[in-house]
DNA sequence: TTGTATGCGTTATCAT
DNA sequence: ATGATAACGCATACAA
C-alpha cells in the first residue's frame, strides 16, 4: 500500500523557517550567489527541516529529470546484467538515476521506453537492443550499445573488429592451422559482424583460409550442430580452432563437442567473446575477448550527459584485451 | 549532449485541438464520465496528437510518480539479476516503472535511496539489503525481499524452512546418512537461517543429527574449507550428504572437494538453494531448492501496491520446489 | 542583492 | 456534464 509519510519539506518551508523568501531559497540550493547571512540562514534552515529537492517538481521547470532510461533485452543474460550494473554505477556518479526498461526482445516494449524521452519522463535513453526498426526520431537523445542504427545515433561498442583479429592471431599462435569461425547473426548490421570479419581478415593475413558459419538470430544452434557433425571424420573434428562470437555460444559449441568426446584445448581450442566470468566461482566460461564494460558504460553515459557529444556523431570504440580461460592451450 | 527534441503535446494542445477545454481533457485521460460526442473528439485529437500523460506533472499533483525503487546489492549475482528482471517486469504489467539503486553492499548507499522516497521521486521502495541498520523509518512504503527488518517492515521470501527441510528429506531419500549443513550467515537475523533450521528439524525427524557450521557473512570461505579437510579421511568425506545455503557455495564447496577427487552425486550428494539455472546452457548448477523468483517479485509489488496490503504487516512465505541437477542421485 | 510573480502539465474544486 | 481556475514545488524573469 503506497501510503504517504510525514509530507516533505518544501522550499516553501524554509523560506518561512528561514524568514526569507522562496527564491532566496532557490538561489541558495542551486548555487547562485547570496549574501552570505542569507546563505547561513537558508542552510541552517534547510539541514533542520531535512530539505531535499523535489527532482520532479523541478523537472517541470527546467525539461530535465536527471534519469535516463537504460533499455535492455533482458537481464538473466550475463553480460546484460553486468552492463546494467556498470551502467547505472557510472549514472550515479553523475547524479543520475537509471530507470530500466526490460524488452524482452520485443519491439513494442522497446517503442514504448523511446516515447518516454518525449514524454519528458527521462533525459535520455542508453538502449541495447536487437529491432531493425526503430526511426531515428527527432533529435532523440540516444546512445545505442553495440548496435548501429546508422542515421545519426551514436554507438559505443567493444573494438569488435579487433577482438576478432586478436582471436585469430592467438589460435594461430598456439598452432591452429584449421581455424573456424561459428558467428549468430543479428538482423541489424554492424558491430557483431565485425567480430568474424576480425577473425577472416587476420587469418588471411597469415594466409590462411577460415571457414566460417553465420546463425540467423532467433534461430535454434542446430544447423551448427549438422554443420560440425558434418565436420567430424572418426571422432576427430576438421578444425583444430574455433571462435565464437559469443562466449554463450562457445560454451554450448563446447558442451555440444564434449558428447563426441571432443575436448577443448585438447582436441581443439576454442575462443569465446564477452569476457563476463561465472559470478559463483569468479573463473572466465571460456578462453575469451573481455569486453572493456566499465569504459562502455562511462562511455555511452558521458556521450548522452556532455553537451556536444552527441551531435558529433561519433562512433565510440573501445578496445578489448584477451583473456585465457581454460580452453585454450596458452 | 542532452537535447529536448520537438516538445511533446500537453493537454492543453489536445483541448485546442478537440476544441474542449483542459478540465474535459483530464476526464477523458483519467476515465472520468464524460458526453460520448467529447470523448470522442478528445481521443481523436490525443492520438492524433501522440499525446501521453507527463507522469511527473501528474505526480507533482498527486504526490504518485509511479514508480518505485529498486534496490539491489548487485546485479552480477544471478539471483540478483533475475530477481530485478522479474521485479521490472511485474512493475512494468501495474504501470510502474522501476529505478534501479545498486548498493554495493554499501550502507550508505542504501539510506541514500531511502530518502528517494520522501523527495516524492518514487512512490514506494522494494529492498533486498545487507544493512543490518535502517531505521524502520515513519511510514515507509518499504518491503524487503528475503531480509527481515523486524518492525512492520514486510517481507516476502521463498519458504526457506520448508526449503531446508524438502533439501533433508530428499537427500535422506536418496540414502544420506550423515548429512552436513553448510551456511553462509547474515547480520540480519531471519529468512536465511530458516535454511539450515528446517534442514536440522528434518533430519532429527528421521532420527539422525546433522553437523551444521556457519559462516559470517563476507568472510572468506577457508573456515569451511578447514572444516572439510580435518573431515577428509583416506581420501573420503565423513559426509555423505551436504546442504548448501546457496547455489553459489554448493558450486564452490563441491569444486573444493573436487581437489579431493571427491565428487557429486558419487562420493557425496549436494543441494543448494536458489535455483538460477546458468543462462547459457539452461542447465542448473546443481541440485537444488528453486525459490519461486516471479511470485517473489509479484507478492512484493502487490505488497507495496495495493492498498491496505502493506500496513497488515503481513510477512509472504511462498512455496519452493525440489529441482535435481546432477549432484544428487536422482 | 532580495523579493514577487508567473508558468511548467496536471488534477481537483469550483461555478456554470 | 462542462469549463474556468487554483494549486502542486520549483526556477526564473522582473521589479524593488
Amino acid at each position: 500500500m503506497i501510503k504517504k509519510g510525514a509530507a516533505a519539506p518544501t522550499m516553501k518551508d524554509v523560506a518561512r523557517e528561514a524568514n526569507v523568501s522562496l527564491g532566496t531559497v532557490s538561489k541558495v540550493i542551486n548555487g547562485i550567489p547570496v549574501g552570505e547571512a542569507y546563505r547561513a540562514r537558508v542552510e541552517a534552515a534547510a539541514k533542520k527541516l531535512g530539505y531535499t529537492v523535489n527532482h520532479y517538481a523541478r523537472g517541470l521547470k527546467t525539461n530535465r529529470t536527471y534519469s535516463v532510461a537504460l533499455v535492455l533485452p533482458s537481464l538473466r543474460h550475463p553480460f546484460f546484467a553486468a552492463l546494467a550494473d556498470e551502467v547505472t554505477a557510472s549514472l550515479s556518479r553523475r547524479g543520475y538515476r537509471c530507470i530500466l526498461m526490460i524488452t524482452n526482445f520485443d519491439a513494442e516494449a522497446e517503442r514504448k521506453s523511446f516515447v518516454m524521452v518525449r514524454q519528458n519522463k527521462v533525459d535520455g535513453v542508453i538502449a541495447l537492443t536487437y529491432s531493425p526498426n526503430i526511426e531515428p526520431d527527432e533529435s532523440l537523445p540516444i546512445v545505442t550499445i553495440d548496435r548501429h542504427f546508422g542515421a545519426g545515433i551514436p554507438c559505443v561498442s567493444s573494438d569488435n573488429y579487433l577482438g576478432g583479429q586478436m582471436a585469430a592471431d592467438r589460435l594461430m599462435s598456439l598452432g591452429c592451422k584449421k581455424p573456424l569461425c561459428l558467428q549468430i547473426g543479428a538482423e541489424i548490421p554492424g558491430e557483431p559482424h565485425k567480430r568474424s570479419a576480425g577473425f577472416e581478415s587476420a587469418c588471411r593475413a597469415r594466409g590462411i583460409t577460415p571457414t566460417s558459419v553465420v546463425l540467423q538470430e532467433k534461430q535454434t544452434e542446430t544447423p551448427f550442430h549438422h554443420f560440425l557433425d558434418e565436420h567430424i571424420h572418426n571422432g576427430k573434428l576438421d578444425f583444430d580452432g574455433i571462435f565464437c562470437s559469443s562466449d554463450g555460444l562457445a560454451v554450448r559449441t563446447l558442451n555440444y563437442l564434449k558428447r563426441y568426446h571432443i575436448r577443448a584445448p585438447e582436441d581443439v581450442q576454442c575462443i569465446g567473446y564477452d569476457g563476463i566470468a561465472d559470478f559463483h566461482t569468479g573463473e572466465y566460461l571460456c578462453s575469451t575477448i573481455v569486453q572493456p564494460l566499465a569504459q562502455m558504460a562511462d562511455a555511452a553515459v558521458n556521450l548522452l550527459l556532455d553537451e556536444g557529444e552527441l551531435s558529433s556523431g561519433a562512433n565510440i570504440c573501445l578496445t578489448v584485451r584477451y583473456q585465457s580461460g581454460g580452453t585454450t592451450k596458452d
